[in-house]
RNA sequence: GCGGAUGUGGCGGAAUUGGUAGACGCGCUAGACUUAGGAUCUAGUGCCGCAAGGCGUGGGGGUUCGACUCCCUCCAUCCGCACCA
């Protein structure tokens, strides 16, 4: 006790340090967190003695802000499950590192001119402080970094071996180049099946005769890693090639800079080769379904039938995608992309320069453009025909952009009866519509519909559909007209970057001609350069190095590889980060074998997901890696929202009105950072203070306080929502966060942050903290032996607790905890066979407290190491049953009876209540109805 | 347009397999201890109603003794893909 006459900022000094002598987060997370670093607490080896249990998180990218709230939110989960799987018994492998290339750092660089390493070096240290805050516990010596040449050497030996490698259609896996080459001695590519470009039939002696140039032309075209002319997204303000997934609605998503397409010389991954095994390897991995789903959706499997329509007067055919060959009685016109190859050849004097004017005309239009055009429909005849396969009719030949060059064969059969682009065309156009599919009415819109029997068809007349398509293919493929096909939307990916900060291409040019580095050559370290940007003739920054040649004076590659090459393969290297002899050692990929949970973002679902699964793959094929695919489960964490605040002027005036007060004035909302706000009240002072412009602001108060408005947004520095870890740390401490953030919600779902919640968690440790000591701050525990009911309590959390961590609910489990807490403070109990399994527990979401609680309890070694409490269902047996009783299923009252009375017995006891009469009172009791341990429910 | 997800108090969210809707927490109200409290504790808190009671899980309909949960339909919000032949 203490007396204290008169406020002092003294007494409150005292005050202050009383509760901290309390519980002194601070000073004991930072004695924990030095006990770990020091002790090697989290040091992970390989022990066959074991079960191995992979856990990784997506390895972030250092930007320069640092982290805020949002960010390791899926931290955290994977960390409190990793530390409870180690309790449970497993060797756990938990790393961390960095995603380390990439745009800002660069474009940082070009601004400054100081090298991208060294702000990237800056930015991972910072991130590392703010990590370490948080109370990880990562293997930090397993820690990689991909922009460290000891990592991208084996990034850049991967792309050596896909050059090498081709995939084999028939084997379905990836084979020697050199393989290849003895097929083509052998018998020339007649009797080759793999995936490759569009390529002519050669024999033995062909290949033979065939020059160094023509050969190594020839291979380009298998291999899985290849260089080809293409239309690509060219990224002229940032002076690079982007991929697909690298542009939006025609700007690119790092920047939003404008994106055209030009056609140049790329690097490229086949990783089309791959799509049958991307999409079957989807059934045997435990993903949520709609990321599966959206993974479908990008490799975009469809069957149908390839057909050749002879172009009337030439040479050529066209070679048409469709999944709809039971139509083909219905093809009235064919449509080529404006980039066809054969539109030139095949277009008649009369049109040339109308098809050539609408060629350059939708080569101009932007994809955006294109995109905000869907509902008309351009095109132009080429005054040629085409004729039809079996009736040998003459079909016209129509050049248009809503045929896509990149899907299928780049042209269309059209049947505008049963296809609802194909109509709005024909309409425009005036070509007839032929209906083959009996069904509805095609005269306003098209049947696409597959249900109805086949007319005015031929030979499959009256068939449905389906047997339809099979037939026709089947004739197809008999008389040489065309083939079954399968077809994939996914493209290759583009894989050259014209940028500095990338791991460079192990490739010169020997005249012309591009071969690989030999292996022991890597890495191929980035050279200095005096810039970071383009030369004057426009080659990427890297022509820029001084003698940027191999040592026999041959040129080397100017392309960087793009951002999504070093994450590929990042968790394979983790297993063995030091190893400079191979990828991974035998031992370690045979231990680890692939990720057990992988946790992230779900931005990442075509990108990163897509890639890193094709990379698994190859290296499995090569046998580097012994699983065919790479993260067994995934979870992806939702997006925390920011919660804004917003202060509201009156319109053309310094004056502020309250939130509950605006609507007597023209107001306009002001965002107001919500660091000077307290539960939506505005600390007036501090937003005088927070911005010049409103020094000599002024307010209209309600109950003499200003009150904000808010609203969700994303959590962003120009909303002033941006809520930072490091400062929730130093206020309430690293455990109070972690249990907080997980506390928010379930962890797939977005939600908003709101920093006031946070006091709940805080008084959860706090009241945790409190029931191990006395008033005065000493241990005070108990070690009477723990009653029924106190034992039925506890074991009932650990089962609920033990369930909720494997499905990953860590919302539940942590209000679970605190019905634990509550009901032990009403029951008084503070016995140490309750409360050290409780500290186990809780460890994994509150480490340091946990530490701190464990060691006074007189335990020597770190509870991370504790054996997790075993749940014994003995323990939670009950005596006596409560039943809802409920009339017409609304629930009255509740009647307690002996557990394992007989329904008879129960319906009788129900009957008998005093209670019950209210309910029946002039009314037929028709059926009772009993259900075991659940419910009794009274029809009347 | 296609595909997916979500919709529950003032707020974040619980609810096993169809069986007590609103656990747990924030906020709020009242009180206790206090010179004081951004500490702690106690009680209350879905809505309407003095009460008895009624109404309540986006709207409408259905199945069932019983529906947040299953079925049909409509609406809203978010995400992915976007002329995919």
């Amino acid at each position: 006790m203490f007396i204290i006459d008169t406020i002092s900022n003294f007494a409150k000094s005292v005050i202050i340090k009383k509760i901290y002598m309390e519980y002194n987060f601070n000073e004991i997370e930072k004695k924990w967190q030095k006990y770990w670093k020091k002790n090697k607490t989290y040091k992970t080896e390989i022990d066959h003695s074991k079960p191995k249990h992979y856990v990784l998180d997506m390895f972030p990218y250092p930007s320069g802000a640092g982290l805020h709230v949002g960010h390791p939110l899926g931290y955290i989960a994977s960390d409190i499950y990793a530390r409870y799987k180690k309790q449970r018994g497993f060797n756990i492998l938990h790393p961390m590192g960095y995603d380390a290339f990439g745009l800002p750092a660069e474009q940082y660089a070009i601004q400054t001119g100081q090298h991208p390493e060294k702000t990237t070096k800056k930015n991972i240290s910072r991130y590392r402080e703010q990590l370490d805050r948080i109370g990880f516990s990562y293997d930090w010596d397993r820690q990689i970094c991909t922009c460290d040449p000891k990592y991208y050497k084996w990034t850049q030996w991967t792309f050596i071996k896909l050059y090498k490698y081709y995939f084999n259609n028939v084997t379905q896996k990836a084979e020697p180049i050199s393989d290849l080459i003895s097929k083509f001695e052998r018998s020339g590519n007649l009797d080759v099946d793999a995936a490759s470009d569009p390529i002519h039939e050669f024999t033995a002696v062909g290949w033979r005769k065939a020059d160094e140039r023509e050969k190594q032309e020839i291979l380009m075209k298998y291999r899985l890693a290849y260089l080809s002319e293409t239309m690509v997204n060219w990224c002229p303000k940032l002076g690079t090639v982007l991929a697909n997934d690298e542009v939006k609605e025609g700007y690119s998503v790092r920047g939003g800079y404008p994106v055209v397409r030009k056609k140049m010389n790329q690097w490229f991954l086949r990783v089309t080769a791959y799509a049958e095994r991307l999409l079957r390897g989807l059934d045997k991995i435990d993903w949520q379904d709609n990321l599966k789903e959206i993974q479908r959706n990008w490799i975009g499997k469809s069957e149908g039938a390839t057909i050749f329509f002879k172009i009337k007067d030439s040479e050529h055919s066209i070679e048409v995608f469709t999944t709809r060959p039971d139509t083909v009685f219905g093809a009235t016109f064919m449509v080529l992309a404006p980039e066809h190859e054969l539109i030139k050849e095949i277009c008649t004097e009369d049109y040339k320069q109308n098809v050539n004017e609408y060629i350059e005309q939708s080569f101009k239009r932007s994809e955006r453009e294109r995109m905000a055009e869907t509902k008309s429909v351009t095109g132009q005849f080429t005054g040629a025909y085409c004729e039809h396969p079996f009736t040998k009719e003459a079909i016209p030949i129509y050049v248009a952009d809503y045929v896509l060059a990149g899907y299928g064969t780049g042209a269309i059969m059209s049947v505008p009866a049963h296809d609802s682009r194909d109509h709005l065309f024909a309409k425009k156009f005036n070509i007839p519509i032929k209906k083959v599919v009996d069904g509805p009415d095609i005269e306003d819109e098209s049947y696409d519909g597959t249900e109805g029997t086949m007319i005015n068809s031929d030979f499959i007349n009256n068939m449905d559909v389906n047997t339809a398509i099979k037939t026709v293919t089947e004739k197809l493929e008999n008389s040489n007209l065309g083939k079954y096909k399968v077809n994939y939307r996914i493209r290759d990916a583009i894989f050259s970057r014209q940028r500095y900060w990338g791991e460079p291409f192990p490739v010169y040019y020997k005249e012309g001609i591009p071969y690989v580095l030999d292996e022991k050559e890597l890495p191929l370290e980035l050279p200095k350069v005096d810039k970071y940007l383009p030369t004057e003739s426009g080659d990427p920054p890297l022509a820029r190095a001084k003698n940027w040649k191999t040592k026999d004076g041959y040129p080397l590659d100017f392309n960087t590889m793009p951002g999504f090459a070093g994450s590929s393969a990042y968790y394979i290297r983790y297993m063995d980060p030091q190893n400079d002899k191979e990828p991974v050692s035998k031992e370690a990929v045979e231990y680890w074998r692939d990720v057990d949970m992988y946790v992230g973002g779900a931005e990442h679902a075509t990108g990163h997901l897509v890639y890193a699964r094709f990379w698994n793959k190859f290296l499995y094929d090569i046998g580097v890696v012994v699983e065919d695919e790479p993260f067994k489960k995934l979870i992806n964490q939702g997006m925390i929202q920011g919660r804004s605040n917003f202060v509201y002027r009156i319109k053309g005036t310094n004056k502020f009105v309250s939130y509950n007060l605006k609507k007597n004035h023209d107001t306009i909302p002001v965002h107001v950072d919500v660091n000077i706000v307290d539960s939506d009240i505005l600390d007036v002072e501090a937003f005088k203070k927070w911005n010049p412009e409103y020094k000599d602001a002024e307010f209209i108060l309600e109950d003499g306080k200003y009150i904000c408005g808010w609203e969700v947004e994303k959590m962003s520095k120009s909303y002033h929502n941006v809520v930072n870890p490091d400062d929730l740390i130093d206020k309430y401490g690293a455990d109070t966060l972690r249990v907080y953030e997980m506390f928010l919600g379930p962890i797939e779902q977005a939600k908003p942050w709101d920093t006031n919640g946070l006091e709940g968690a805080f008084r959860f440790i706090k009241r945790f903290w409190r029931i191990f000591h006395d008033e005065k701050g000493n241990l005070d525990v108990s070690s009477e032996k723990a009653n029924k009911e106190e034992l039925k309590l506890l074991h009932k959390t650990i089962k609920k607790v033990n369930e909720d961590i494997e499905k990953f609910a860590f919302n539940t489990a942590i209000s679970t905890f605190m019905t634990l807490l509550n009901k032990l403070y009403e029951l008084n109990c503070n016995k140490e066979e309750v409360l050290k399994p409780f500290v186990v527990m809780l460890s994994p979401f509150a480490p340091h407290i946990s530490e701190e609680l464990w060691c006074k309890l007189g335990h020597s070694n770190s509870v991370v190491f504790a054996e997790y409490p075993k749940y014994d269902e003995n323990y939670i047996e009950d005596d006596s049953v409560v039943y809802p009783v409920s009339f017409n299923g609304k629930m009255r009252f509740k009647l307690e009876v002996d557990a394992g009375t007989e329904q008879e017995e129960i319906k009788k006891l129900v009957m008998e209540d005093e209670k019950s009469k209210k309910w029946i009172e002039g009314k037929d009791v028709k059926k009772i109805i009993v259900v075991p341990g659940k419910i009794v429910n009274v029809v009347v």
